[in-house]
This record gives structure tokens, sequence and C-alpha cells, in this order.
RNA sequence: GUGAUUGUAGCUCAGUUGGUUAGAGCGCCAGGUUGUGGCCCUGGAGGUCGGGGGUUCGAGUCCCCUCAUUCACCCCA
């Protein structure tokens, strides 16, 4: 075993798996432009206080999974931020962006880390891109983002997945429904588990989405957040409804959807792959109005977002196959020198190949011919130019068109045009 | 943090009840073709059997510890 590995639950990105990234950053660039969403790139640590306040100190985000260091003895506690809503609003707050317009819209594509033990579908590294609406949350704005997120899935190809969605009610209405949910799982105190009784006292929502049986079977007979909503939330629901449908926008209503962090109110929605395992959640977000208060806002700003774990979407793509039609960049021509005395010349034959535009490898490592033209093999290359005895005395050069087998002998000027030829360079391919 | 799992060549893995110099396929390098790839053939390089300790005449095989991996719980994207 190696002296040095990645630090755990890091991992490297490889040439062939970056080209899968490249693509999906490609599609989430080009679609976030579409709805009018600006990218935002804020830093990669934040004060910790930022998230304890944001995030909310019961989480266990907060409690235990942040990576957090002092730079000096009396400086102030800084964390390596594992998630970027709350990043995002500081930003905004700190320029006071809703001053230069009402509404705003940002995107991202970010590295978080939380310092939870790795399995399947996490990391203490890992990347989310996501989207935040500043300034309004009305139902258009929650159907925007929702939209947008959709769009993308869409746009990679992805199918099967499955789209929950509920309201979580204004304070008012939680507040009510808290009170009912206690007093309801009060009478089952003696069955719940460690982890349920504690949350009964800090925040008994989240009981709702315990995956353990047991809790679930009492869980099945709790009262309904449903039924406290006041008429305004039922209507900002409905409304948000109505869009998804009239956009095509297939969606499960789940009463039990609880997201995590404490700053969602109303709507909240979260996308899981059936082909993930047990870290299934492939995205998720929903309304967080008075998160602008909670970090120091004079007033609530109404926002809007959502998150997608990049690494699980592309575990998603890879088991539907979307990838297969990638393919790395072949070099057009490898030029193939027949001994090491002529190295020099096969350099400055490279270069030029190359300031005219046309992909071109050379050996580096002294191999031989055959070695050589293996590799050009290996590696795809559509043509391979012999620099030889006879090419360099007559100044011609033996182009090899590595598909056909057919090769002939021309001025380096004619090769360049011949590369060029994008007729030719299809037929290659193909 | 808890539980389980796995750790033998660059990769995927064999290694029989503990018994000589630890193997295969793929990959890599070289040669078969003294200026030419893909297929084929031949040869070669490459391993502190994760690490440490113990039992034994003898340990890749058994025991203990440790590190790492993977999966699950918790929680979350």
């Amino acid at each position: 075993m190696p002296q040095y590995q990645a630090v755990k639950g890091s991992r490297d990105i490889f040439p062939e798996e970056a080209a899968q990234w490249k693509y999906v950053e490609g599609v989430v660039h080009s679609i976030a432009s579409l709805y009018g969403f600006s990218e935002i790139r804020t830093p990669v640590f934040e004060y910790t206080e930022l998230f304890q306040r944001g995030i909310g100190s019961t989480t266990d985000i907060v409690g235990k999974e942040m990576f957090s260091f002092q730079p000096d003895p009396q400086g102030r506690s800084i964390t390596l931020r594992p998630e970027m809503t709350a990043g995002v609003m500081r930003a905004v707050l700190q320029k006071n962006l809703l001053a230069s317009a009402p509404v705003h819209k940002l995107y991202y594509i970010s590295e978080l880390f939380r310092k939870e033990r790795p399995q399947a579908g996490r990391q203490r590294q890992f990347s989310q891109f996501g989207a935040e609406l500043l300034g309004a949350s009305s139902p258009a704005a929650v159907a925007e983002v929702i939209s947008l997120m959709m769009h993308v899935f869409e746009s990679l190809g992805l199918h099967g997945l499955r789209l929950r969605i509920n309201t979580l009610g204004g304070t008012e209405d939680r507040m009510r429904y808290r009170e009912a949910l206690q007093g309801y799982f009060s009478k089952y105190h003696t069955s719940l588990d460690e982890a349920s009784k504690e949350r009964l006292e800090k925040n008994p929502l989240r009981i709702l989405d315990s995956k353990n049986p047991g809790i679930q079977e009492i869980v099945s007979g709790a009262p309904r957040l449903f039924d406290y909503l006041g008429l305004e939330a039922v209507g900002d629901f409905e409304k948000v409804l109505f869009y998804l449908g009239e956009r095509g926008i297939a969606c499960d209503i789940d009463y039990r959807l609880v997201r995590g962090l404490d700053y969602y109110s109303y709507t909240a929605f979260e996308v899981t792959s059936s082909e993930l395992g047990a870290q299934d959640a492939v995205g998720g977000g929903g309304r967080y109005d008075s998160l602008a208060r909670e970090l120091g806002s004079s007033s609530d700003i109404p926002a809007v977002g959502f998150a997608v774990g990049i690494e699980r979407l592309l575990m998603t793509m890879e088991k539907q196959g979307l990838f297969a039609a990638l393919t790395p960049d072949a070099p057009l021509v490898f030029v193939v020198l027949q001994q090491q005395e002529y190295s020099d010349h096969a350099m400055r034959i490279a270069y030029r190949l190359r300031k005219a535009g046309i992909r071109t490898e050379v050996d580096l490592v002294s191999r031989s011919m055959k070695s050589q033209m293996r590799e050009a093999n290996r590696i795809r290359s559509s043509y391979a130019l012999f620099v030889g005895e006879n090419e360099v005395a007559a100044g011609q050069y033996t182009l090899k068109n590595l598909v056909t087998s057919d090769q002939t002998t021309l001025s380096l000027d004619a090769i360049i045009e011949i590369l060029h030829e994008p007729a030719m360079k299809e037929y290659v391919k193909s």
C-alpha cells in the first residue's frame, strides 16, 4: 500500500471521469443560463457562526459534521462549508445585492465538506450544483427553481427520478403542528428509539422521516401537518402544484417529507433515485424566507433554492448508461520517428502541426517504432506521420491513415491541408 | 460515533486440511516483421501476500492488535 493515500472520504478524478464532470457541468451552465441564473462563487470557508446560525445548531451537520479549525489561537473559528446556501446568503447580504435589484437569481457548482463516515454516495468532500432565487419565493418563483432543476435532469437524459414535494407551512402553522406532534409521540415515548426521543424535544418533525420501521409504524398514525396549515399555506402549495402540473413535471405529494435544515418553510422538495442504495437523495431544496433575518438582516428576504449532489447524479447516470457516447479527444496524428536521431526533427514537426490547430502526439520516451505505432493505435490516433531517413532527406513525409492503412508521401504543407479537411476527419473517425 | 465487510502484481482475482523459489487473465516492455499499428506467437519486468506482534520445525493460510477499504446505521445531496 502506498505511503500516501487520498484523505479518507476524498478521491481523485482521473481524465476519463473528469470528462463526465465536464459534460455535466456544461449542461448545468447552459440550462442555468436558459433560466436567467448567473454564477456565483464564494469562499470554501466561512466563519463557523455563519453555519451555526444558518443551518441550525440542532442539526447533525453543525453538531458533529463540520471541519472547523482556528487559524490562530486568538482567532475566530472557521469552517469548511458543509453546504452553499448560508454562504450565498452571507455574500448577498454583505454586498447588499438586493438594493441593486429586487430579485437575484444565482447558481453555483461547488465543493462541500462534511466529516461523516464515508459510504456509497457519501464523501467527506463532495460537490453540488444548485440555485438560489433571492427576493421572491412566490409559487411562481418556487416553480421556476424546481423547473430549472428538473430541466437539467432531463437534458442529461436521466429517467426514473422521483420528485417528492411537501409544504411545511409558515412558522405559526409549524408551531401548532409541532405541539400536536409532541403530544402524539409522547404517548409512545417508551417505544421510541434514542434518536427519536432526542428529536421529540429538539425537532419532532424529523421523527417523521425516520428509517426505523418501528418508528414508521408509529408515524403512520401521527397527525398530518397538512391538517394544521392555514389557508395561506394551503393556497400557496396548491399554486405551486398548479405550475408544476402545467409544465408536465410529475411529483408525488409526501406529507412526511421533512428536510433536514432548520431554515426551510413552506414548499420543500426532494428528488430520489432508485439506483443509488441507501443514500438515494440526488437533490433537494425549498423555501427559506427566514434565513436572511437569522443571519442578521433587518427583514426577511423571500428565497427559494435547491442543491443537487453531483457525485450521486453521476452515479445514477453511470447506472443508466448515459456516458456511453462520451469519448475522449483522440489525437488526429501521431508523429512516429524511426530512430532517436530524428527526435529533434519530429518535435519540430509536431509543433508545426499543433500551431496549425491539429491535435498531435509524439513519442517522448525513445520507444521503438513498433511501440510508437501501438501507442498511436491505443490512443485511437487517426493518422501516423513517419519521420525517418528518407523523409528528412526529401523534406516529404509519409502519412498513414490508420483506419484504412493507406499511406502517401507529401510535403508538410500538403499534409496540413489534408488534416484540416473536415470531410477527411469524419471519414477517418467513422 | 456504532455495526459488519474486505485487504495477494498497475487492474480483476486464484491460492486446496499451515509445507519447497506465491500463480492466472488483462495491462505494460521487448522480440517475431534490421522503416509501419490493430490479430496472433514468444519472452521479460513487476509482489515487504496492508502493517506490527504471536503460535509453529514451518504462516499468504491460525490468533491478537493496528491501519485502510467497502457497505449499512445515524444524518444528509
